[in-house]
DNA sequence: TATGAATGAGCCTTCATTCAT
DNA sequence: CATGAATGAAGGCTCATTCAT
């Protein structure tokens, strides 16, 4: 009588995919929904119980999502610094003005779901982190001489908050080129050397 | 503990204090628990009903919570933003960062259940939020001339962002000194004239 | 400063007459409600604890609107069947399908609410119910050759019943001629000599 | 008392035709219950949370009984229908005022829960309705010569009402005998040809 | 007598998680 | 591995009733 039309036999590592990618889904466009468990392994085309094959819980799953986006995010910048050569840490800090703002808008509610959850941790010493990453780049500007002295730990934990307003003020309909001029404006008169 | 035999009758407002009062040392303390009404009641000393009889909801609550914060902590900025002899600016956000961050510090984990939730809204407009505040600081400094021009909204905001992210750092065991001293450079630099 | 703006000092019956007159109109438009004492007494303009004053329970009230409205509605067949002289018992009932309908189409959803009630009992000797006055005029015309012999109270039931069906449907949007009509044909040829 | 130590896990047919069974016999037995979903699972031998697996709420589980009652009750009569040869309809009528009173002292408490409910619809044209059955069967008496010339669905109602009333009154204690006759009288006069 | 603030038992419902199949 | 029926702890909220004023 139960005969699941399909039982799709994937390989563990296609399967957690999928969860994280209809998780990502989901987030994006409800946010975190009531149900958890249910609306994500529906949206992933799977029984309800197989959320917990993969994941022992939804904070689990979170973490799972917040590496897969700031991996995706990140891996530009991380080539950069992975270059030893002197770089224009102004111009990338700028650049990253205007990515990162798109990034997060494009999240949706997903955002505020994945990084204002107080579950993911995220160690100023953690270079997948946001803040980890822009610690590491104003450390080489500043190093490089690119930037003024300031503590980088500190600083990135400043400038990620601002980019945060910036991003969320944009997403919740404010104008753009207003917030990122702003920003711009806010980083060349604070980090400038 | 205390079992008053008795049933305490006050008049609407008292208990309606009474119940905030409450609600702030349990949201200090505790953070958002579960069990929310009961929770706060037995705090009170009240009976759990009675939360209902003020309170809708939980929501209903924390907008009230917020809104008794808010008044506290604006009430000596609102003063000086009445009086209409030209300040020094400067110097208030200044004075700011130190208070703001003590303030966020004291109120442990109240803070994020009250101010990190989508239940406050928190127009820019509005003079009771802290935002709003920020803004108008700033544009009576940028038309007095005791900052640089900017955009007053756009401005809070991100100091507004920068402020926050400097209290729960420090609220987490962050340097203070560091934070507020980054802080200072950073408005320094970016908001003088 | 708790000033009640009016203690309205009625005499007791007078405020009972009011409950019970707002009880009936709060039925009539609302059926049975939520928060009963609260909807009752905000309706008749006092305070919720007054309720209780006059009323045991919320059943007490029902019983007390139940004997109102009969009273009402029995008033003119009493004064019928006070009078020793015969009567033409078919024509009292054919009037009173009309009327009965009428009566109840009136009530609105109170109907169901106090007469559906399994709080008000009937018992059949009562001549305050409804099938306590069928079943009286229905023993007279019978003594007096103007009806078929049936048992009365049984009869009673059944006709009143049968008057209830009618009135409800036509409450609920049926045909009053056709319903009516039916019913007079069925008291016809069942009660006929 | 039974407790059972493992979960029993049925088909979701079998599992909702428990909670049926059991929500007839709580019925039956006492009505409609305060905590209706506890009393009905408990009954069942289930979880609490199960009912709402099954009925989204009590209204739901109510309709179902409904269904199952009306379909066990009028299975003959569906089949008799069905046949096209002409039948003696008076007789079918007859009949049906004892089965039907039987049926009604039969489910005891369950009745006024079930059918006196506002929330189990019965339009007239339902085939699955007592009212839309009798409507049929009187429909068939006329046409066939049968019965008396009268329009089926106002007769069906008003049947149904003094069937039910009978019913109720046999199940109140009074005599049957006498309820059952007087209802034979009342239809042989009434629909006779 | 009248008031309305206070009470708390109790019902409804959700949903994270388990586990028999 | 996958499934989805089953579980039950937990929390939200209502409202009949009480009682201090």
């Amino acid at each position: 009588m139960n005969r699941p039309r399909t039982r799709r036999r994937l390989s563990p590592d296609e399967r957690r995919t999928e969860l994280i990618d209809a998780a990502i889904r989901v987030l994006r466009e409800q946010g975190e929904p009531a149900n958890r468990a249910v609306t994500v392994t529906a949206e992933a085309g799977t029984a309800k119980g197989t959320f917990y094959v993969y994941f022992p819980s939804w904070e689990d799953l979170l973490v799972a999502v917040h590496d897969r986006l700031m991996d995706d995010y990140s891996a530009p910048l991380r080539e950069r610094l992975a270059a030893e050569a002197p770089q224009d840490w102004r111009a990338v800090l700028d650049g990253e003005i205007d990515r990162f703002v798109d990034f997060t808008v494009g999240c949706g509610k997903l955002h505020g779901a994945v990084f204002h959850s107080s579950v993911v941790p995220a160690p100023a010493g953690d270079e997948h982190s946001a803040t980890g990453l822009l610690s590491r780049i104003i450390r080489r500007g500043v190093e490089e001489g690119a930037l003024r002295q300031v503590d980088p730990d500190v600083a990135a934990g400043l400038l990620f908050a601002a980019l945060h307003a910036a991003a969320d003020a944009v997403a919740a309909g404010g104008d753009r080129t207003r917030w990122c001029g702003s920003l711009r404006e806010l980083t060349g008169n604070w980090l400038a050397p």
